[in-house]
DNA sequence: CAGCCTATCATTAGAGC
DNA sequence: CGCTCTAATGATAGGCT
């Protein structure tokens, strides 16, 4: 099995990329987890899922959308 | 070299929890960049660096934020 | 199209400077 | 403290079902 080298490109493929996809989301949201548990570190992220109309949060729908709400209420204070 | 397996529970020697933290960041933001690139998705996260003031976002700030701000916007007017 | 498999490449814990 | 090195674990491309 012949595994080519990742290059850091948009993969035209639309299959690939969506196989792609759906293994590195998992990827990315097992790497946020390990990073929040392990470190401690607060940290929310939002995947808008091209495959579908919700956006995936981490580390969930209420927590990712007060981190966000409470970034977005400092920066107006700051103004 | 003796390597422990990685357990997913907090790291309670501050030292190692620092060092883990530096690499894991950048490694977290390198699977972002990969998702985003390589699969086409649009996707912004808020990470709350312990050791420092202000939190680092990804893409960048303006485009986080404006994610954030978008999200946070259709959030309520689904109310 | 979505899982499973596994060879292969990528990340990182631990060590040394 | 923060960098580099590398063994060892972890992630995933391609193949298969």
């Amino acid at each position: 099995m012949v595994r080519k080298k990742v290059k850091l490109a948009f993969m035209e493929n639309s299959a690939e990329r969506k196989v792609s996809y759906r293994k590195r989301r998992k990827g990315f949201l097992t790497k946020a987890r390990e990073l929040n548990t392990l470190c401690d570190v607060e940290l929310a992220t939002l995947v808008n899922n091209p495959y579908h109309n919700e956006p995936e949060l981490f580390p969930n729908h209420e927590a990712a959308t007060g981190m966000f709400t409470k970034f977005i209420d400092l920066l107006e204070e700051k103004k």
